[in-house]
DNA sequence: CTCCCGATAT
DNA sequence: ATATCAGGAG
């Protein structure tokens, strides 16, 4: 299957947006990890909305393995399925504290292997904190890589290996950073704003 | 596959 | 009213 023209579509990204980068806001690694579990089907801004407080109130991953669960809830409930991501965030920290000594790990395969921890959110965080390249497959990159005829696949798991085939390493990151940007700002999910898309010329969906 | 789940845009 | 939002687990 023929698709654009893999060298445009990163020039173009890298004018458009320049330097994009996680639009969660975070201090540390683990508050990283945190804001990240959050925002599983969650804006970045309600996420940035809750964990002001939430990190002013804990500290550290043992703050959070010694929580109240029920307290956990309803301090994050705005960012919807709380009651898993609670205690995800909990049971996800006890293990940072007894099995890493109160470190986020610094490799995808113990990362995943953490409660409501994904690929996702391993390969964002280690991205970010470790320099790790790693492509992020959430829901905007999966829509804008089928949209642009990068892969045929609905597996994530799949879809990041078409786009780490396509994308040379070094540019991982930041390749999932201009797209989710881009699926937030133009290639929105419900109504694509083709008209003004730096893409449209060599989109296979486009409308423009 | 289903379930978790509140907030916002359309 | 309904689709969607920086997903992951059972």
């Amino acid at each position: 299957m023929s698709h654009p023209p893999i060298e445009t579509i990163l020039k173009r990204l890298d004018e458009a947006y320049p330097g994009a980068t996680c639009a969660l806001n975070y201090q540390t690694p683990l508050q990283l990890l945190i804001a990240t579990i959050l925002s599983a089907q969650c804006t970045d801004e309600r996420v940035n909305k809750v964990t002001p407080s939430l990190f002013q109130e804990y500290k550290t991953a043992r703050d959070f393995a010694e929580a109240d669960l029920e307290t956990l809830q309803e301090e994050i409930r705005p960012t919807g399925f709380y009651k898993n991501k609670a205690k995800a965030i909990q049971t996800c920290c006890r293990r940072i504290v007894e099995e890493y000594g109160g470190e986020v790990p610094s490799t995808l395969e113990e990362m995943v292997t953490l409660p409501g921890v994904g690929r996702k959110t391993a390969n964002l965080v280690l991205g970010e904190t470790h320099h790790i390249p790693g492509i992020v497959v959430d829901t905007h990159v999966r829509r804008l890589a089928k949209r642009l005829g990068l892969t045929q696949h609905d597996d994530p798991e799949k879809i990041e290996q078409d786009l780490m085939r396509l994308i040379p390493r070094e540019r991982w990151t930041l390749f999932s950073h201009q797209l989710i940007h881009h699926g937030r700002q133009v290639c929105k999910a419900r109504k694509p704003a083709c008209d003004r898309c730096v893409l449209k010329d060599l989109c296979p969906s486009s409308t423009a």
